[in-house]
DNA sequence: TTATTTAACTTATCCGTACAACTTTAGTAG
DNA sequence: CTACTAAAGTTGTACGGATAAGTTAAATAA
């Protein structure tokens, strides 16, 4: 047994206080001053204690007001995270994408759904496959839909080798906040199944990606339908607690 | 524009100047007491503005060795995260078991590969569909694979309505640290098909999940197929620099 | 040269104090 | 009773100093 510091083991202390109920969930704890006294401790180490807690997710610490317990114990967090926006795609490296499909469009009442948008409004879509650079065995169909004032970018010779919503960051600014990512399982349609050479009502895995800038806007959609067993979506997920 | 406290306006020049290379990643940054001389301010101070620059990845901090610059500049990253590994499997709450299949099976070469084991390894195999509470609908078929020691919580009259990577953390106490999941789409099974009443090939979304505990071993593997337009799995992902 | 020990250096912990900024409560005026 | 004001209480920031614990590099011994 090793020897801990004083902080962390005044945070334990009051953590295991908090999960006793001694303070229950939505009550505060007592000012930093009487837990000074009480744990006979300088106000340093008792609020380096206290940020311990409140990284742990069991308190809830605001200037001038007193230090609220918020949750009974550390949540086990299973957390996924990702460097760039490029992995949330996970698409192979060496792929590029051609695209086949290029005009404006006005949503109409399935598109606005499909999208997550409202009737009428306008959209620039991009429509292309996905390949891989060395067996150039066509790995997806891809439906992009950007808004309007984006459609300029189509114009760089680069194009097809970034992910659009990099040349959107790039060229415009627009960064991604949020994303949402759906994926289900559709048979193709006939016309996704001549554009990837299947079967009719052949399986697809479909990924579908709604980017939300800063301020929630949605600017980019993409739908990208996988022919079965030439793509797997991989995911892993970490427990933060095993430090 | 409001007026930063002192240690955040420090973390910024600090960062700014880790940014336009004054240092550059993988050496390492003046002494604090240097530091201190040198921004005319408190250790304490001057403290607080490293901590944040170790908390946006930028600087490194061991006790005794100097401070380590390891990155130029803050990280975006985007982070999905759970409470409970549950939210992981995101099944509706409204749904419970029902087992069909219950057996001890050795795993054969394509059975290894599939579920990631050595060839020989004994599994106990758990097959059922999930249905919905209310509408009685079939959502899923899943097999599920326990270490053998594990079997026995079958015979827990509570066992179809939770999860049992649960169970197992109830009973025995081992816990998830790490999952991987895969998803993917393909064509039902004639087995498959008639155990959730398709048509022959229909399509169905197919997600892997493999539970490791803390040692990194491998205790749980679950084959989830879901019938198509039956099932969506959805994520959201959240940039962490936002603020 | 190689391994060990020592010394110098650096970060971590811990104490104390004072003031600023914010929230909440109690009091007051209308 | 309501709206505003003032005071009390609480947390945030910033200063200073001292000792402990860990790392690194130099000095020493084999």
């Amino acid at each position: 047994m090793e020897k801990l510091p004083l902080y962390k083991t005044l945070a334990n202390t009051l953590g295991q206080r908090i999960y006793d109920g001694d303070w229950s969930v939505g009550t505060n704890l007592p000012s930093e001053a009487s837990l000074c006294e009480s744990f006979n401790t300088s106000r340093h180490t008792l609020r380096h204690a206290l940020q311990t807690l409140e990284v742990d997710g069991l308190v809830l610490r605001r200037q001038g007001a007193a230090t609220q317990v918020i949750s009974r114990q550390k949540q086990r967090r299973f957390i996924q995270s990702f460097n760039s926006p490029i992995d949330i795609l996970s698409y192979p490296r060496n792929t590029y994408r051609v695209n086949l499909v290029e005009e404006f469009i006005e949503l109409d009442k399935p598109m606005s759904e499909l999208i997550g948008s409202s009737v009428g409004s306008s959209w620039y879509h991009i429509g292309g496959i996905r390949k891989q650079h060395d067996t150039e065995q066509t790995i997806a169909w891809t439906d992009i839909y950007i808004l309007p004032q984006f459609a300029s970018l189509t114009s760089d010779p680069e194009h097809t080798q970034v992910m659009v919503f990099e040349q959107i960051e790039k060229k415009y600014g627009t960064r991604i906040d949020r994303a949402e990512v759906d994926v289900s399982a559709v048979s193709a349609s006939p016309l996704i199944a001549k554009r990837l050479d299947l079967k009719p009502h052949a399986s697809c895995l479909v990924i579908t990606r709604r980017y939300f800038d800063a301020q929630d806007k949605l600017f980019e959609v993409t739908f990208t339908y996988h022919p079965e067993n030439k793509y797997v979506y991989s995911m892993e997920f970490k427990s933060s607690s095993s430090a």
